[in-house]
DNA sequence: CGCTAGATTGACGTGTTTCAAACCAAGTGG
DNA sequence: CCACTTGGTTTGAAACACGTCAATCTAGCG
């Protein structure tokens, strides 16, 4: 590939996977430079997606894996019934759509909760080039397996855990998330409503204020709005492992 | 392959994946005859797991997935502190160990509910060969895919769901998973203690009992230890999806 | 035939939800 | 520029589902 040697920086930047900032971090990660062009031949860019604006709706064709390049979304499984559940969020770097490769159609809606680009990888591409590329084949089943794991975490934090060491949770693992991906393991914004949060960790809204409220009271983070400063992570942490009497 | 083609019935029966019941379900499922040989040449046989034994402990090197072949086992997280989270249940055909791929180590123990066979797979010979069989390869992202979706499936069970409906939903998707293998879907044993089934649904033991004993006395199944009739298939679906008032 | 792990049942306490209302920030239009 | 929405957040009081504690019962098994 490589046919046009010289574009604009803004563009070459925006478009390739060597100069993307999240290579690091992506599917490409393994690969030697001369794979990730093959890699980068077979991704489509996409428009920005606006806040509240869908990916893909429950139910679509599945064709396409994403990468989230900048920006969050979030994953809604609604089934018979108005009850909707919120199954993940996602942060740049991360794949969208891989618990849908097994079936004809998405099993759920992923939504922009801000102004989000991502890459599109059509999955049947990915998979033939998966096919000479032993490491990109060996990246998906990370991506795969790593979410695995991610959700068994999950599982366990809603089957066993309070709604404080929940929260707590789920900010200490968002800031670790961000610390990762190069930001501020301490202060940082969140994309997502509170009601988005409750759902997500199985709680009503007014559940999550209140343990918010606390948590400010206790003099372990500073929340205002969607803004977080963490102020005590030690103690944030113990707060998410254990809460004795 | 094929060296030996005349063996005694029951070794075949045993031994090679052709002749296993299980095939159709299994990681063989989409392979041609020829395909399946390799396939079936990577695999290691295992002696029988007794009741209450590991096949791996957490924190084990990784270097095989398993194919359950008979019997059950029980997937269990143990993290600081004596709180262990049992996170899931493996019947014939379903694949062990997906969820340690891009890690060194297990995540979790892996125990045998009862007298139990599985099929060893090792890693890294599984993905070498996947380079040559799209089809195998197309199969083990299904599997993953697949547990994937399932984790969701009981992520949003134990978000949002009540006590009832969890018990429900757990006897629901067991009897469809016994009639997907061949077997009644109205009538099984379980093969895990209250104590178990509580832990998974993230329930108190006390509460799982109290709630057989109550869709007992509702007529929707008839529970003595660990054999299960479901009475009422439709009503028990019914008690999983939605609890009106 | 008694022992012990597992299962059941009851009474009580409590964390979380639910219902209801107030509050706040950010737009929007007059 | 200020009422007036509108969507999101916070706070309070009451109801309830589930967990905990404790006792009893059952079944498998040496």
């Amino acid at each position: 590939m490589l046919e046009a040697p010289q574009r604009r920086r803004a563009v070459l930047h925006e478009a390739r996977c060597q100069t993307c900032s999240l290579s690091s971090l992506c599917l490409p990660l393994a690969l030697e430079l001369e794979d990730i062009d093959q890699f980068d031949a077979i991704i489509r860019r996409r428009a920005p997606l606006k806040k509240g604006e869908h990916l893909f709706y429950q139910g679509d064709a599945f064709n396409s894996v994403y990468a989230v390049r900048s920006g969050s979304l979030k994953q809604v499984t609604s089934e018979g019934g108005g009850h909707d559940q919120l199954t993940n969020f996602y942060l740049p770097s991360e794949l969208v759509g891989l618990d849908a490769i097994d079936e004809p159609h998405y099993p759920g809606s992923v939504i922009a909760l801000e102004t989000t680009t991502v890459c599109e990888i059509p999955f049947d591409r990915l998979d033939q080039l998966s096919e000479k590329l032993p490491e990109l084949r060996g990246q998906i089943y990370r991506s795969m397996s790593k979410e695995l794991r991610n959700d068994r975490r999950m599982m366990r934090l809603l089957s066993g855990k309070t709604a404080d060491q929940r929260l707590a949770t789920f900010l200490v693992t968002l800031s670790d998330r961000f610390r990762r991906r190069g930001y501020s393991p301490y202060s940082f914004r969140l994309s997502m409503p509170r009601a988005d949060i409750g759902n997500y960790l199985g709680l009503a809204v007014e559940t999550v204020s209140r343990i918010v409220s606390r948590f400010q009271s206790q003099d372990v983070v500073a929340i205002s709005g969607r803004e977080v400063n963490i102020l005590d992570m030690a103690k944030l942490q113990r707060l998410a492992e254990e809460e004795p009497a």
